[in-house]
DNA sequence: CAGTGGTCTAGACCACTAG
DNA sequence: TAGTGGTCTAGACCACTGA
């Protein structure tokens, strides 16, 4: 781009020569950080820019549709593209299995079965997955530990309707969250954090004196647009959740 | 796609007519989660795909870009495509401005600023930053009240030499992140989210029982470059942050 | 070094929606 | 209803990387 009709050298010498789209994108985005254009200001139609930019349509399209995946601009099709007034900028959170958390920070992650069973569904469970309480559900809790010390407790309600043999998974190998990868996936995923208290079992199992603050990670999933199932995580307080823009 | 000569009904009939791209996402999709491909398993080459979805390159590599950017799959240049072995999947976590979460929540939203001024970087903000200890900066503390009732706690800390002017903003309008968007949008952001005992003033500004657990999250923000600030942002217990797939 | 994905072009049709 | 973005095509060159 930006050249006229020599072969162009790809881009003069500089840096590391940011592909065409990235260019654009990395220029419109300094130009709202600058204050070039303000909160709600329309930006030049997709025909223009690619022709100030010396492109195509297709290219500054590219750069324009990433921007607003990311929550900087909003676009819609006959009132062009506009900085975005409320900036819900879009994080992006990690959702690893959960051994994989343990090892990318460094510390051996192993785990242990506390219970595991079908049982009926509890009706504070039931609510959040628009289930039935009493609905026949396998209940698994596992505590991971990072260098053999309790890093999260996990504590999961399964349809085994949604997840045929879960009750017959091996959980000595690898986690449950691992059988359920391979066996029954999930295609849409809710997740809610909050910090409670830790009573009871959780207190005991991450080895907390009671009452202490606890994260949890509360995370519903669904398969074939049916619940399958429930994960509460419990992470010793200070544990971080980690996200970036 | 999957037409042969005639002008092509647009998609015969059943639904809303989706786009060819997301179709083919959604039905290379449906083959992983029904297991027919199993994790760490190759796909065809765009090319092959193209041919037999019968569309062009381009089509397919779009859906196949979505799927890697969501972590579904993972694509090498040579290597080809091949189903994510580990599904570090991406979750969207909204982060959108103070008042207008409380708003969302159905609340009306009023902000009272308990202190504001300069003072010297507390070493462990300074820590977290990576900037010298006793640096002169801004701090601002905000309660944010749902229905006049407390909500949230905003404690925030602001390099003013990034952000000019901030010593003076209007915090008597709207919080002063809407003054920081205006006057010093940051260009990238990181979010740790962990659970602590409501302490002094946070318990007592919030009105709860202290060592009751607190929801923190900590965003640290940069801008050129450079390190903005840092927030951090108390809940009251049980208030959760919503993130989906 | 050869194969695969990453990206760009030039052009076209269409869907949504603001005025 | 007209203007804008959303998407597709057909083809091309190039960058990265596995064998």
């Amino acid at each position: 781009m930006t050249t006229p009709d020599k072969p162009a050298p790809k881009r003069a010498a500089g840096r590391k020569a940011l592909a065409p789209w990235r260019a654009i994108r990395a220029d419109i985005l300094s130009r709202i950080q600058s204050g070039d254009w303000g909160p709600g200001s329309h930006l030049p139609k997709e025909v223009d820019l690619a022709a100030s930019y010396g492109c195509t349509r297709s290219t500054v399209s590219r750069a324009l549709r990433d921007l607003a995946e990311a929550g900087f601009l909003e676009r819609r099709r006959k009132g062009g593209t506009r900085i975005a007034e409320n900036p819900v900028r879009k994080a992006r959170l990690d959702v690893p299995l959960l051994a994989e958390a343990i090892l990318r920070a460094g510390h051996t992650a192993t785990c242990r079965t506390l219970r595991a069973g079908m049982r009926p569904l509890p009706a504070a469970v039931a609510r959040r997955l628009g289930r039935p309480a009493g609905l026949p559900v396998f209940e698994v809790l596992t505590l991971h530990l990072a260098d053999d010390r309790p890093h999260f407790l996990e504590h999961r309600y399964i349809d085994p309707r949604l997840a045929p043999g879960v009750e017959g998974a091996d959980l000595t190998a690898s986690g449950i969250d691992v059988w359920l990868l391979h066996n029954a996936p999930f295609s849409r995923l809710e997740i809610a954090l909050s910090a409670v208290p830790a009573r009871g079992e959780v207190a005991e199992a991450l080895n907390l004196p009671p009452q202490s603050p606890c994260l949890l990670m509360e995370r519903a999933s669904w398969r074939r647009e049916q619940p399958l199932g429930l994960l509460l995580l419990y992470h010793a307080a200070g544990v971080p959740v980690l996200a970036h823009l």
